[in-house]
DNA sequence: GCCTCATTTCGTAGATTCTCGAATTATCGT
DNA sequence: ACGATAATTCGAGAATCTACGAAATGAGGC
């Protein structure tokens, strides 16, 4: 995970579109949804949502399978943990007791990348 | 946290500059750093990057407190944790199963948005 | 091979964002 | 009050992003 990735990835994810389609493959969980199914949902035109879904995926926080004649889209979980990661990295200057009190839900574990 | 506040996160830290100044403030900890020495260290212009810290502290990742003549800018970690929490709100539909799987730095946490 | 459904690519007009010097405002020391 | 330092606002040109219909591509079914 570089500088670069991640601005993509935070690029993908600003725009409410964007934002909308990710958060609902995240509710979908791992089958994914196909492009249409996704367009009919969210009541945007298949052309446009195509262009976001190419942005998510180029991010690398979609995954896109082949199914018979669709195409299933299925959020990476994993793509949010890195460049949460990534932000986090060495956070005060690496003391734990630091960040101890931001609230729980993210744990910024160790500061060697050395795990892909 | 709504759409249109994860949205402005996002696009906040969607611009390399931006990116640098957030991550390089979360290195720094809580007692934060004046803007011209944060300019400075990234080899900005003042006005440029203080159009950044603007954009970044009314997307609410960022904390100032004027400090005699300078003014501190720190990362608000919180902020983080509820944009990670929102973007992966009612993760696989709510079946934690489903999401063990995924690396171990984010704990999705319970989905009932009623803490502020 | 042909027809149909699912999805993407193309084109272009419109909207937004980015940069940075100059001018401005705010704070402190004397 | 004055001078110096810290930081922000203003302005305008350049660059990037966005939307979506029409046309093209891809994958089966028959």
């Amino acid at each position: 995970m570089d500088q670069i990735t991640a601005k993509d990835a935070f690029a993908a994810l600003a725009h409410e579109t964007r934002l909308s389609v990710f958060r609902l493959l995240v509710r979908q969980g791992p089958g994914g949804l196909p492009a249409l199914e996704i367009a009919r949902r969210l009541g945007a035109p298949p052309s446009t949502l195509s262009s976001h879904l190419a942005s998510l995926k180029r991010a690398g926080l979609l995954n896109a399978e082949r199914r018979h004649r669709q195409i299933l889209y299925a959020a990476n979980l994993a793509a949010v943990n890195d460049i949460v990661r990534f932000l986090l990295e060495d956070c005060c200057g690496g003391d734990p007791a630091a960040c101890a009190g931001i609230g729980g839900v993210i744990l910024p574990a160790r500061a060697t990348p050395s795990d892909a």
